[in-house]
DNA sequence: CGTGAAACCGTCGCCCC
DNA sequence: GGGGCGACGGTTTCACG
């Protein structure tokens, strides 16, 4: 299995800079239970490693105006590799698409959308998602409220399961 | 529409802080155009009244060793508040289940998971999500690959609509 | 991985508009 | 009200052991 090749210090870190991506070096070496040089040393060789993809502020969406979330599930008419790739681009292309995963099962994607109100997001349904080359179904589920949302990875899994492979 | 207290650097400050997290503070106030005393306070001030939420390190999940993604929609057999509440703090107890939106139509929840493999997957999808209290049905869909996956919210559809409505 | 030093940054008080 | 200047203390980030 991966991550395998990270100790427990170097998945501390991760976990810690997952909560809170602002932490200074000092404090989260202190977390870790090291120096700052070597703490800092680590974070670097894990984002060129790619364990770390970046950093984001998370923003309220609604406080900004965004007061729409929906859920599209989207089939396609064909599925061959070269169509699935240009749908992909064309969701990266999007805006209002936020993520965009492929599925087994039914459906062909799943699109989590984002948009002002209610109109805005119609005409992109309308307009754009719906009338795309290659679309055949589209049937969106609008959010009415968020439960939960919590970042990233949950390490207390891949903690427990380390402990007991070992 | 909120948002509207926001003037254009505050929306800036958000932009570039939901792009890249851990910018220094004088590097964001020269991107924003004033200098860094301000471009602090404005920071703080954005926190305090909830447009930032807090700050994460993006971790890849496949490189730890979640190697599984699944969507799983769940429908209830009751839909009354209470059993809606007691269904979301569930969820919130779950390490698994990372996001846990409440939908309309003929799905109640959908939950975005995570987990080590497929065997972990379905100890959890058979011995605690299926055979909870409340819940009346599960389909889930395992995520093929990922296409798109942007944090947040497109501030360029803000900015454009906020110039169209001025 | 730790220590020490130098450069940089976050932060405050004060002044300005 | 918000923005800029200067200075202090803490932090980042070297080179080196």
């Amino acid at each position: 299995m991966a991550g395998h090749r990270l100790d427990p210090i170097d998945r501390k870190i991760l976990a810690e800079l997952q909560a809170d991506g602002r932490m200074t070096n000092v404090e989260l070496a202190k977390r870790v239970g090291i120096s700052a040089p070597p703490c800092l040393r680590r974070v670097r060789t894990l984002e060129e490693a790619g364990y770390i993809r970046g950093y984001h502020a998370d923003v309220d969406s609604r406080e900004l105006g965004f007061e729409v979330q929906v859920f599209a599930m989207v089939g396609l008419v064909s599925q061959a590799e070269a169509d699935l790739s240009a749908f992909e681009e064309r969701c990266r292309e999007w805006p209002l698409v936020r993520e965009c995963h492929m599925l087994n099962g039914e459906v062909d994607f799943i699109l989590k959308c984002v948009a002002p109100d209610l109109s805005t997001f119609q005409t992109f349904l309308t307009e754009d998602l719906t009338s795309a080359d290659n679309v055949a179904s589209v049937k969106t589920s609008l959010v009415i409220r968020g439960a939960k949302d919590a970042p990233g990875v949950p390490f207390e899994v891949l903690e427990e399961r380390l402990s007991r492979d070992a």
